[in-house]
DNA sequence: AAACTATGTTACTTCAAAGTAGAAAAGCCG
DNA sequence: CGGCTTTTCTACTTTGAAGTAACATAGTTT
């Protein structure tokens, strides 16, 4: 497939698109980073569009409301935490730790914290709705885990189901605490969290 | 102590000063409940009032303002957890578990559950110290616990900080998820959460 | 009774922020 | 060029809810 050696400056139907598209993702962006860390309703999107060098029609433009907005961060954040660690082999348990791992690494992103942190009371019944089946989605999948491990003898639990909310929401706890995570110091954290989860508080 | 055969219908300085402060109460209880339910924003006072059988300037007869009950609503709430199981003895599992149990159940109350799903962006700076000491205050006491336990041989735990970080944060979950808890089925959620926690998902 | 205090109401004002109309640039194409 | 589409702007309307002024009512005290 030949490529233009030197890139034109005008742009194609298909260029165009694409041009959208990024725009489209970096008011997405910009919109996840200010919603997770100040909450929808302290947030205009006037300061959106502010933190973008454009006025606030501008965003209209990409999108119906403000609402439409939040769903979006919502959304993707929400496909970012189902996707997450879908990769690992191995048994129950230590595929449960990989996807564990992935999860708490979505979740300190600015996406998988709106995901987190966004009541869904803030969105219309029909968003509502769908943000709903991912989060079964997203739960069915870690009792699956869960189930697989006790399966296996790796993992023991008496309850899939509320082993696997309470995994969920101990992760999703660290996107609530502090606004700033330090990226640092947060490996360990995440670590400590995971070894408690899994091996409790019990002396040996 | 004699006491007035029949109530009699006429108030002295004493009973007024006690019946404003329940009429305050009163406030705050309808005022937590649809707080924790519909979150800060979405709640206009004209709603809580009309939930009091008053109209809107009665509120403000109370309360200085709608940040002010907020905050009394997640001070009363953060009070209640800390002051959660203290009653306990016992080695330092013990006594954690009973705290964890205690807090749990404040967090099934409205105020608890305010005080867990309010971020604190929502207060003044001022509220918001306070606010942060309470915080910090029911953290040393987990904290406490954990390291009691450490020392009397009841609890494995390489860092007491992160355990006690992660300990309440897997509780405070519990008052994310669903909005309207369900009484008997919780009792299970609970005792399954905090053997999760104290025991791990490892097989002995 | 008259004056005072506590409690509540009606009927506003104010304000921030969502959303929109319509024009102006900017880029593309016959 | 001159018209077409895409993108962005200026300048506005609308709305929802917080907060307030000023008055009404009733109980309390002197």
């Amino acid at each position: 497939m030949a490529k233009a050696a030197i890139a034109s400056p005008w742009k194609n139907e298909t260029e165009r698109k694409t041009e959208r598209a990024l725009k489209r993702e970096a008011v997405l962006a910009a919109a996840a980073h200010v919603f997770s860390e100040r909450g929808y309703h302290r947030v205009s999107l006037d300061e959106v569009a502010q933190a973008l060098n454009v006025t606030k029609p501008t965003l209209y433009y990409y999108f119906k409301n403000k609402e439409a907005m939040l769903f979006a961060c919502v959304q993707h954040g929400l496909d970012m935490l189902e996707a997450a660690g879908s990769a690992a082999e191995g048994n129950g348990r230590t595929r449960l730790v990989a996807y564990l791992e992935g999860y708490a690494a979505v979740i300190e992103t600015d996406f998988g914290r709106c995901a987190v942190r966004i009541s869904d009371a803030e969105l219309s019944e029909a968003s509502r709705k769908k943000v709903r089946r991912i989060k079964s989605e997203i739960d069915r999948k870690i009792r699956q885990l869960v189930a697989d491990g006790i399966a296996d003898g790796s993992i023991a639990s008496s309850d899939p189901k509320i082993t696997a909310f309470a995994l969920a929401g101990a992760l999703n706890s660290i996107g609530q605490w502090h606004p700033r995570p330090s990226q640092p110091a947060d490996r360990k954290l995440v670590d400590e969290y995971i070894n408690l989860l899994m091996n409790g508080l019990a002396p040996r």
